[in-house]
DNA sequence: TGTAATCCTTCCAATCATGGGAAGGTCAAG
DNA sequence: CTTGACCTTCCCATGATTGGAAGGATTACA
């Protein structure tokens, strides 16, 4: 199987699929006479399982160490369980930031008439020196993501 | 005021003044004979107005159209609704990719004991052909992540 | 005055995962 | 034997930001 039909197979670009081999998260293919990388179906499984992790939002090094792990039949699943939880918690992280950020702009843009007048509350709110109001349901705190 | 006290008094880091002025985001500041920038309390608004999009999400795009219907007293509140709403809806998004993530691996992770033994749901769904099942629309709906 | 510390300048590089494209070699079908 | 679809490597771009090196300017202090 050649690079093109593998990246069908697996959902992974031909391109990605030659960066991951670049990076060691794949070890280097067979080849061809001519140079064309070959792939076998266990190949494409790995690939898909890469790109799996990939939809879940999983960063490379991540995946690296879930593909060793997936290969280890003596590894802990609570290693992986660990690894997965972790990365909940960035998701996490990440969503309530968004929220926050979500949240403060639709009520800025709830008291902006949004018509063809200038006065506009959202550009003044953003020209203030107030520190801007957050308005997520329960914890506050946050601090945007400026580093004071 | 030299770019340090700017960077300071805005919250913009020096790097990434310089970084605005290249990409014309700002303008060019005046200059002391030695090649200082020089910057006033008007300048230092500017960058404040800047940071506090950014603190929003706002790409750099979007906020160099900010500044400019800031800087337009003709503008139409319109126009600066439009942005941000389009720009919630840009949030809005994400955080439901990121929630069908986190949905997804939290299940996922409940079903893995974790614990020494290799056994882990978690591996045997990365590596299967079936499609990653999703929990948004049973059980874990958009609200699920508000405790947490 | 000397000197050391702290600023400032520009330029280059790296991040992270991905796509685009050029230049050139290979393969299969007509 | 040509054409078109594939493959190869290499370089570049993204977006926002940080890091650092090399070198000049300013400031503080003894």
């Amino acid at each position: 199987m050649n690079i093109g039909q593998a990246a069908t197979a697996s959902g992974v670009s031909a391109k990605m699929i030659r960066y991951y081999e670049s990076i060691g998260l794949i070890p280097k293919t067979l080849r061809t006479e001519a140079g064309y990388r070959v792939y076998s179906d266990h190949d494409v499984h790995t690939l898909r399982f890469i790109r799996r992790s990939r939809d879940l939002g999983f960063s490379v090094e991540q995946i690296a160490d879930l593909v060793s792990l997936w290969r280890d039949r003596e590894r802990a699943s609570k290693d992986v369980k660990t690894i997965a939880l972790d990365h909940v918690s960035v998701l996490e992280r990440k969503i309530r930031e968004l929220q926050e950020m979500a949240s403060t702009l639709r009520h800025l843009a709830e008291n902006c008439c949004g018509d063809s007048r200038p006065h506009c509350p959202i550009l003044e709110e953003l020209a203030s020196d107030e520190p801007l109001p957050v308005h997520t349901k329960t914890d506050a705190k946050f601090g945007a993501l400026g580093k004071a």
